[in-house]
DNA sequence: TTACTCTATCGTATTATTACGATGTATTAA
DNA sequence: TTAATACATCGTAATAATACGATAGAGTAA
């Protein structure tokens, strides 16, 4: 079965491995690359960027919009992305906060 | 195809994403952090922490330790499992180098 | 209107992931 | 030796993810 019963743990458990979607392909992470290395949206080009068919990155893209850290907003009759600033903070506090966990320490192995 | 095709992106976008789908399911968030968090190893115990049958918990442990970001050492009759210090200090990095690519300015949306 | 461009969605094929019961294996305890 | 413990692996079932060609839709330009 690949249905992660997400009801059976924490919020932050499902929004860290939600986030962490968001950069689990290299597709998605050369995409977010893409989007945070420019300082202007990104209207078009993607696909010209990416060695995978537009089908394939529109799907990536909606998947990301899906998560909601990126944007697309309408400019006809082109869609202009870019990285929704907020859940990229998000993405970069929750890793934190679960990577902050360990304690550099001596430790049994 | 539920195959990524891994050699049309670059090393590091490869890494990213392995070292992400460490994170990508809530119960690998949770085997993390409790083994994070714990002073010591965890010599089994995993498998009553978490609301998933012992099979599915030994399959998550797996895919971690193939990933790197945990190790398994042989204590008869059990293993003890731990954080694998370097490469979560790998995934700080990384993840770091993705996440700080945005710059924290004004932007056309 | 017609043709063109850009993007989304559909349909489909293939592989991956998730989950668990059952079983195997190795060590310890009795 | 036998039983119990701890974990891995196998087998299997169901769902998710990846990829792309084809098509649809919305807007622009001619």
């Amino acid at each position: 079965m690949g249905l992660a019963k997400t009801d059976l743990f924490t919020e932050q458990q499902n929004r860290v491995a939600e986030l962490a979607k968001a950069f689990a392909h290299p597709a998605r992470v050369a995409i977010l690359q893409l989007l945070a290395q420019k300082k202007a949206c990104i209207c078009g080009d993607l696909v010209d960027e990416l060695p995978l068919a537009q089908a394939t990155v529109s799907q990536h893209l909606k998947e990301l919009k899906r998560i909601g850290i990126i944007k697309g907003d309408i400019d006809p009759p082109r869609v202009c992305y870019c990285i929704n600033e907020p859940v990229w903070e998000e993405a970069r506090t929750v890793f934190g906060q679960v990577l902050d966990t360990f304690p550099l320490v001596q430790r049994c192995c």
